[in-house]
RNA sequence: GCCGGAGUGGUGGAAUGGUAUACACGCACGACUCAAAAUCGUGUCUCGCAAGGGAUGAGGGUUCGAGUCCCUCCUCCGGCACCA
């Protein structure tokens, strides 16, 4: 009589039923607290939907829908970062417009995905390429532009001569972590000097680290955030040059190292160096350093290992201006000219990058700091007793100490705690305090096709001006050729010289370069809020609804730079009044990569790829659904096993079938209904914190327990599949409708526990001798140490071990009885 | 080197300081079957016939009690790394 569980053809049908219905559309008009549950929107590349989307879809699926049942009114849309490389570079070697590769890997996506039985409301789908979506993507550029946040100026950019582009320094890294390479295609990255436009991301350097404290995101992740942006406190302290009105401004943030300053270092690209090389005595050995060295990038001068080079600015001197003693100045690539002021003074002593220098060009030493705590006599004794040779000899043996201590060879400030020093110092000899970052502005430009135009025209004498909003879109023409020439693609469209021209004039040019696509994915978690509005990228109100997003969800991998760059947007918009949030994402989780069956990472050359279409055509959507979250922690790494699907597959069939023990007049055993209620608010919690994994052995435990009895009360099945509905939303839906409702499962509310069921009636507990379990005893779920004491002394075997006087007793309710002899 | 995170059966993994190995896969045996598959049942960390021991990367510590907390060390993963 039963129905067999024909996945193929009940999912089908129910995911027909709710499109049709637009089941899963947002309701605006509703009063229900919001819920804006986003997942991290995929590039659609033409190998599809891989093992990982799955697992993070699935999950903010099942987080989405357990909000929906717990009375939410939840947004949960999904969209496409469309402009990119890949399509590009497959209309380069197929003429294939890029528009017409992506819009077809899109269906293929989007087909992927509603296959999953996935709960978004597709009338909110953008995609970044459409003209409609990038219109308000030139309206963020302008927007920046107006209130000086854009700017184009000169830089020295990173250039790879096979993608013919400029990339950011971020992608200048491979996968495999090596460096001064494209990301892309891996050749080696070359640097020129070429008119870009810079995002000025710089001006919220302290927003952005400050305001990670107020996030819920993973620690890992901020700490990468705070990495990037290297925020460091220290001094500017001006050095002048002996016999000159000149001075050198160092940034340290050791500034109570002052007086173990033996030399300067400037970066090759230092001013003083041009200024002052008359007045040297070794002229043409240090413009045989700076030639020789010209051409280096600064990813090579950084290279890991590099031996450092430098030269001494041989007939000029600075003065220390604490000891005031003359010291010698040097040049050398180790020290950056775009980071601090591209000087330092260097603390032999104190910094093992300046003793490994001074060591290699045998320069002075000085130790000023000693380690507290009277961790080594030698050194203190040669300190206060020694001669400044046998204290530099002491340094050579032992290296650099770059901690914090107590202040020697300091004058007054001697005995003194370095951390307590500092300021004071700093601001005793010529400095002030200071704060310098690693970040640096967000080149935005490409020398690429497929992309959003920079809506900027150049007159005649060159000068940029920026395209009037109602010219916005400002269209990419498609009467380009595709392959790259060492100028932009869009410089051969006819088209758009023309364009431009008909509006701006003659001799008017347009802007060739088009956006980082990056700058598209900055912005579009509030156009999801109101996407279809024609006059705003969204409206305040609508933001003001549904933002900032509650649950953020993605990959670990390339997030930095997405994060970072969607902070600094949201807090441009903060600050021309357009949002009343500085974080755009309250909270965010990062789903684990998933690995190949072997441990290693799937990769199409190793041809170890999973494709979940497959499993899910085999075994359906609900179970690959609940074999992913089933595999362990969310958030962990982990490999994909072919094998272990089959249990969420067993696991389905043992709800489908268990309905034949469904009864109208059966009464529920109070264990079984215990597991239950436990199973009700296990499972709730679980979704909340993200524990999928455990929600879905929970579940299985309750239908263990559940088949251990003759009858299924109707009511404990319908909670059971409330339950399961947000994991399993097809067979919930079908089995929903056979007990004969009307209305869909996925409209019902969570069901609740009943605290006063949570407990058994009868639990086992152990019994521990000094600590050591020697055994277990039966009791009453509210049995007093004194009863459980007797129920011990009653049982044969424990009653042997037991001592009757024990020296202490130790009773757990619920746990354990410990004895201490 | 620095900063995160992790190390538990044959495998994926559970465990508010309270019976380590839940749940699942696999495997073995049994039932059903002419047979197989499917399904169901039993077993499955380790030494031991048993009674009992031992085991959560290694070693210490705190505690009545430690996978969990503290210290030292080892290994693996991720990130940063000449940023003064």
């Amino acid at each position: 009589m039963a129905k067999t569980y024909d996945h193929k053809k009940i999912e089908k049908k129910w995911r027909k039923h709710w499109e049709e219905g637009g089941a899963y559309v947002t309701d605006e008009s509703s009063s229900k607290p919001k819920q804006y549950v986003l997942d991290m929107f995929p590039y659609p590349s033409g190998l599809g939907l891989h093992t990982g989307h799955v697992e993070g879809y699935t999950a903010t699926d099942i987080y989405a829908r357990f909000k929906r049942m717990q009375g939410f009114n939840v947004l949960h849309p999904m969209g496409w970062d469309a402009f990119g490389l890949p399509a590009e570079n497959y209309a380069i070697k197929t003429k294939t417009p890029p528009r017409e590769t992506t819009n077809k890997a899109i269906d293929n996506f989007r087909n992927q995905i509603q296959s999953l039985g996935l709960s978004y409301d597709w009338s909110r789908e953008v995609g970044t390429h459409n003209p409609d979506y990038y219109k308000w993507t030139q309206w963020f550029f302008l927007f920046l532009f107006e209130n000086g946040l854009a700017e184009k100026r000169m830089g020295k950019v990173n250039w790879c001569p096979t993608d013919q582009t400029v990339l950011a320094n971020e992608q200048t890294v491979s996968e495999s972590g090596e460096k001064g390479v494209c990301v892309r295609c891996g050749t080696k990255i070359i640097q020129r000097e070429l008119a870009q436009w810079f995002f000025k991301i710089t001006d919220f350097a302290d927003a952005l680290v400050n305001d990670l404290d107020g996030v819920d995101w993973p620690e890992s992740t901020k700490v990468n955030q705070r990495n990037w942006i290297g925020r460091s406190e220290g001094a500017e302290i001006d050095f002048s040059v002996a016999e000159s009105r000149q001075k050198i401004t160092v940034f340290t943030t050791r500034p109570d190292t002052i007086f173990g300053a033996t030399y300067l270092v400037l970066a090759p690209e230092h001013p003083l160096i041009s200024e002052s090389i008359n007045t040297t005595i070794n002229r043409s050995e240090i413009e045989a350093y700076l030639e020789k060295n010209k051409d280096l990038k600064e990813i090579e001068r950084t290279a890991e290992g590099r031996e450092k080079t430098g030269v001494e600015l041989k007939g000029i001197k600075a003065i220390n201006p604490a000891t005031k003693e003359e010291i010698p100045i040097w040049v050398a690539d180790y020290v950056l000219g775009g980071y601090g002021t591209g000087a330092i003074m260097a603390v032999p002593a104190h910094d093992s990058r300046d003793f490994a220098f001074a060591r290699k060009f045998d320069l002075p030493m000085k130790a000023v700091i000693i380690p507290e705590g009277n961790v080594d006599f030698e050194l203190q004794h040669l300190l206060f007793e020694g001669t400044q040779e046998s204290v530099t000899e002491y340094i050579i043996k032992t290296g650099a100490y770059g901690g914090t201590g107590i202040l020697v060879g300091s004058k007054q400030f001697n005995a003194q705690k370095s951390e307590t020093v500092k300021e004071k110092i700093s601001i005793l000899v010529a400095g002030r305090t200071k704060v310098t970052y690693r970040l640096r502005d967000w080149l935005i430009s490409r020398q690429r096709y497929w992309g959003a135009p920079i809506p900027v025209v150049y007159d005649p004498e060159g000068k940029p001006h920026a395209i009037p909003k109602e010219h916005l879109p400002w269209l990419l023409p498609e009467d380009v050729e595709y392959l790259p020439k060492g100028t932009s693609p869009l410089g051969t469209s006819k088209e758009l010289l023309e364009r431009t021209e008909k509006i701006f004039g003659k001799g008017w040019k347009p802007e060739i370069d088009t956006m980082d696509t990056f700058v598209c994915s900055s912005w579009y978690f509030f156009r999801f809020s109101d996407p279809h509005n024609l006059e705003e990228f969204a409206s305040k109100e609508a933001m003001q609804k549904w933002l900032p997003v509650d649950l953020y969800m993605g990959g670990a991998e390339h997030t930095v730079l997405h994060l970072m760059y969607a902070r600094f947007i949201t807090k441009a918009l903060q600050k021309f009044g357009y949002v009343s949030f500085g974080e755009p994402f309250k909270a965010l989780r990062h789903q684990g990569m998933i690995l190949a069956e072997d441990g290693t990472k799937m990769s199409k050359s190793k041809g170890n790829v999973i494709n979940p279409d497959e499993f899910v055509e085999l075994y359906g959507a609900d179970t690959v659904r609940i074999y992913e979250m089933f595999m362990g922690p969310l958030e962990a790494m982990k490999p994909w096993n072919t094998q272990n699907i089959i249990g969420s597959r067993r696991f389905l069939e043992r709800v489908w079938r268990i309905q034949e023990k469904m009864s109208k007049e059966a009464l529920l055993d109070a264990n079984a209904d215990s597991v239950l209620q436990q199973t009700i608010k296990k499972v709730g919690e679980d979704i909340q914190t993200l524990s999928l994994n455990t929600a879905v052995s929970q579940m299985m435990i309750c239908l263990n327990s559940f088949e251990k009895e003759e009858h299924i009360p109707v009511s404990t099945y319908e909670s059971f599949l409330r339950i399961l509905a947000p994991f399993a939303p097809h067979i919930t839906e079908e089995l929903w409708q056979d007990l004969g409702h009307t209305g869909s499962i996925h409209t019902e509310g969570w069901p609740t526990f009943d605290p006063s069921k949570l407990e058994k009636n009868e639990i086992v507990i152990a019994v521990q001798l000094a600590g050591k379990v020697k055994g277990t005893v039966v009791i009453a779920n509210k049995a007093t140490e004194d009863e459980v004491v007797q129920l011990v002394r009653a049982d044969a075997k424990l009653s042997l071990i037991v001592p009757e006087k024990p020296s202490r007793t130790i009773f757990v309710p619920g746990r354990i009885i410990n004895f201490i002899p």
